[in-house]
DNA sequence: GTGAAAGCGCTAACAT
DNA sequence: ATGTTAGCGCTTTCAC
């Protein structure tokens, strides 16, 4: 195939004005760009990137870790690939499906230089273990996270928790279950004190039954109704930690006869294109933004040195309460 | 940052006995390879993947092209993934939305390098845009293709439809509707030929409106139900391509009432995981399998020129009917 | 406006 | 078992 070299043999120039050309350098004459255009479109010449990120000593390219493409993670991913295609970043998408080998194969790109910096969006691995690749360059998780050489961008799920519950509350309820994801995730231990701390000021008992773990999808939702239709006690509102699972609620509580929200009501979060389709009532942790936020994090922290205070930078979102009909 | 000279000056050694070690090379004596390993480590150094790659000729890894993230690419990709792994490869993922700027991108992965081939599971590019870039490396698409400068593992879409239009058929149903994804591809076309055929040898009259168009998500399923709803003569059976909106069909078709498969009948494809949750009676295109091949074509054809005939082999993947309990 | 030459970090003959 | 050396394909001083 073609290279540098050639190009420049067959335009009778040398490799030096190629390189101009192919970088839009200005003070090239317009009838020697013309011809060396002209060749590498005619010998089908493209640069190899390998040989320009070699010399460049970067790939403006960061690596993006996803679990796996919920709607969740795409809704972060978005608005880090906006972001990055605006400084003339590319992003490579990895998928972990949780596991910690996969996460650590994205830890190796950062190492081996193939990206410039790494973005959690979600992780399976301890901090400890990330934070040991933080000397190859910036790492950005979107969970909250005390590791000082890990920079953070995330929601204070605390917070967020105890809006929706003083929502439900307002609204009436006082039977109120939750759904969440992974049991043991820092956010889902905010959670639970959120959840534990209200009920108890609102001198409720805390029904463990009403706690769902591990609902993330919409066939997730299905099992909690069908579960809950079981028990002889059951609540009258579920929080429920992501609309996709909220909006399997929904469906099989609709097709067992149940009305939304007269005999259920439902929080979702996220704000995922399915809540809007099924009215749901839901906590937008403003996702995208979060993504956002992570790729500018990384960004601002591409030439500053590890021990440095900006690599470990802690940024909180804002969520927000977007009401429909669902409670 | 450590390089591997700074590692040979280090261990006293010349940068070929450092590459060996890197490499697992024999002849490496054992003290040797434990000094210069220990050093390594000490200096956190990593081999730059730029410079590999470079010298090396090739990135040992493949390029997937996903429009999105929807479970039935995520079949393919894990196929994929699967079979790359065997070999010593590792995939790139790119999501494409579809959009051809992001396909013409994922193409100058190819040409720019970064990639040794390239996977389509589905496109929006017109064929010959991406033929052009077929000189660069194996180019391997999911869908039928006629294109002979690129190669081909897909299901025969014309006979999955006419076995589960037979298989309604057999079930006494006539009046049959269909969702399909997307409207204009080469997979609808030759779908709507099933159908047609199929209607007209039973002597059946073909009924547009019961016929659906950009259907893949749950969402769109419980439009198709609304939709259908307000129709006056109502199908007794859908075919969906696609277990998710097959999902969405059944689950507000039951939310409103309506039994399956007493009131209607529904075939899903792909046997997605939801699908076994529903009870859907599903076609399985096995699509582990046609990422699998997809991987094994690109593989066979990496050191075949572009002119020869392995780059252009079309490899067809038998389906099966999965009967459960939705007709 | 153009070119010669050094070098990014690595591998792989070839020599010893 | 180890070292010397010549590149891989490109960018970038520096000189003209």
């Amino acid at each position: 195939m073609a290279n540098i070299k050639s190009i420049a043999k067959l335009a009778g120039v040398s490799v030096t004005t190629v390189s101009r050309v192919l970088n839009n350098h200005p003070y090239v004459n317009e009838a020697t760009r013309q011809k060396v255009q002209h060749i590498m479109e005619k010998e089908g010449y493209r640069p190899n990137s390998s040989a320009v990120h070699l010399i460049k000593g970067h790939t403006d390219r960061v690596g993006v870790i996803v679990p796996n493409s919920h709607p969740y993670f795409q809704a972060i991913l978005s608005g880090v690939m906006d972001e990055a295609a605006k400084s003339g970043y590319g992003t490579l998408l990895y998928q972990s499906r949780y596991e910690t080998q996969e996460e650590h194969k994205a830890l190796q790109l950062l190492s081996t230089k193939q990206i410039d910096g790494l973005l959690f969006c979600s992780r399976a691995l301890e901090l400890e273990a990330i934070a040991a690749y933080a000397k190859y360059g910036p790492i950005v998780t979107c969970e909250y996270t005390e590791n000082e050489q890990i920079a953070a961008v995330y929601t204070d799920h605390y917070e967020a928790f105890q809006k929706g519950m003083q929502y439900l509350i307002q609204h009436s309820h006082r039977a109120i279950g939750y759904c969440v994801g992974r049991a043991d995730s820092a956010s889902s231990q905010a959670r639970y004190l959120a959840y534990k701390t209200l009920l108890h000021e609102h001198g409720e008992v805390l029904h463990p039954e009403w706690i769902f773990t591990n609902c993330t999808e919409i066939k997730d939702g299905i099992r909690v109704i069908d579960t809950l239709m079981k028990m002889e006690e059951r609540p009258t509102a579920l929080l429920v930690t992501g609309d996709e699972a909220a909006a399997g609620v929904i469906l099989r509580a609709q097709a067992l006869g149940l009305r939304i929200p007269e005999d259920l009501a439902i929080i979702g979060f996220d704000n995922l294109p399915i809540s809007e389709a099924l009215g749901l009532t839901t906590i937008d942790q403003h996702l995208q933004e979060i993504g956002r936020e992570a790729f500018r994090t990384f960004y601002n922290s591409r030439n500053v040195e590890v021990k440095d205070i900006a690599r470990s930078s802690k940024t909180v979102i804002p969520f927000e309460l977007v009401e429909r009909s669902s409670v």
